[in-house]
DNA sequence: ACACATCTGTGCGTTTGCATACACAACAAA
DNA sequence: TTTGTTGTGTATGCAAACGCACAGATGTGT
């Protein structure tokens, strides 16, 4: 009955899912959800193990990376307080063949299997919002896939820095080039190279282990269209229902269109 | 009122999703199935159009295509007889960012969007079966996206002619070089090359535009990891369900131990 | 201040795949 | 048979990315 601690309800609204709830769905849900945090690295769930919970980020950001069987590794998702972790848990199956781990360290809700099922199975909004969640999902993944096919490490970089951006508050991501290339199934020479011209043109700037975007709008400029196809799928399946969230909103629009210009 | 043909149950049955169904759950759908047949090259959604129907391909093989801006494209999933087209009618938004087009000329049934959701609403096994089967889908394309960064043309073009064999009920793929070339995103050359090298080996054989397994068992010994994955998922989400089909099972597995020595 | 671990910059040779170009083979229609 | 279309085989040069190797730079802990 201890070592559960129930989420506070503000804390939990930072997750725009839960936020998008009527109040109703909201309160029957908000008891069972407890708080995590979550530190840089940790792994929620590894290939093949059996899913607990479901988590809804609040500022932490959740990569979902494949590992291969000879050892490479490519990121295949993300998801930050627009989305959660754990889809397969009430897609039916239990497990994922891919592992989560905390890209950037922050907060969580989480919920149990069990809970989680009751609610989704009442078929309210909870549910059709899971569900249009999950398709803006399959597009992300999607849209992985063809720019791995077909577009080249700097362009890659552009879109995944963007996409990172987009959940981030701050401008600042902890993550050197070796983990960025484990994202991307590159090398770590070849996002030394792509980061090193992103740096020159003024873009980014980068040091040990901290990568700032100084350029936003730069960086769209030249990325590849995969960027802005994933973004806008978001926003026409789960926009009309995070509308109402309007601080988060507008933070996030501020974030978009941030622009400095010197470095 | 008329422009309507309703499928014959035992037509619609051959696609295993609906075949997994209860009676009950089969006899309130069976009478909105309406027949068609696909040729070649026919398709069915183009991205960004709204969808009208839920497809259930019986006989054919339907490709999804994304088709990037500069006029590239890429495959990221397929669907036959154990799977449908059109998620996104039932996961949320209508629409998707693909082309799904027929690869392999057949038969399908189609049920319209309005009273797809009303029995997916319902919350049967209908609903159960379609979200496992979209979570495999999930995991072919994560697949695609892996496999596509991290591994060769060659692996790509066994686990691409494993992934087809599995659909058909033959052992010939009408399929040109430039076709295949499309569908994995890169150059006819590159299929030419590779496919050359598995005839070379005696795994296939092809002939302008008519590709043939010979030793199945050879291709999946030289493919890389990523058909067993997806081919295990299937398995794992949907064989539950699907066992009670024992007759295709059977030719299923038949197809899958196909071993023909000689050229 | 020092040693140590970690992160980044760079060079070099190799491989893979791309772009272009063209020859040849198989089939279809006249 | 002839002509034209489509599919396949190959060659050359080029660019991207890889593997490996190592030097330099920047932190951290003692």
């Amino acid at each position: 009955m201890a070592m559960f601690t129930v989420a506070d309800p503000l804390e939990s609204k930072k997750n725009h899912l839960l936020e998008a709830l009527p109040d109703e769905e909201f309160e029957r849900i908000s008891p069972n959800l407890e708080k995590v945090s979550l530190k840089l690295g940790e792994v929620l769930y590894e290939s093949g193990d059996t899913m607990t919970h479901v988590y809804f980020p609040t500022t932490a950001i959740i990569s979902l990376l494949y590992i291969m069987e000879n050892g490479g590794t490519a990121e295949i998702g993300i998801a930050g307080n627009e989305g959660l972790v754990g889809i397969a848990l009430f897609m039916g199956g239990d497990t994922t063949s891919n592992r989560a781990i905390v890209q950037s360290a922050g907060d969580a809700v989480r919920i149990k299997k069990c809970e989680m099922l009751v609610e989704f199975k009442r078929g309210g909004l909870f549910q059709d919002l899971l569900l249009r969640y999950t398709q803006a999902l399959i597009t992300q993944i999607s849209q992985t896939a063809v720019c791995n096919r077909l577009h080249s490490i700097h362009q890659q970089l552009c879109r995944w820095l963007l996409i990172n951006h987009d959940q981030l508050a701050s401008n600042t991501l902890i993550m050197t080039h070796d983990l960025i290339a484990n994202m991307l199934g590159v090398r770590r020479e070849g996002v030394t190279q792509a980061a090193g011209h992103l740096q020159a043109q003024g873009y980014i700037k980068y040091v040990r282990g901290t990568v700032t975007i100084l350029d936003r709008k730069g960086l769209e400029s030249i990325c590849c269209e995969c960027y802005k196809v994933v973004s806008h799928e978001y926003d026409r399946l789960l926009g009309q229902y995070l509308r109402k969230n309007k601080s988060s909103d507008i933070s996030r629009v501020n974030a978009r269109s941030l622009e400095v210009g010197v470095h």
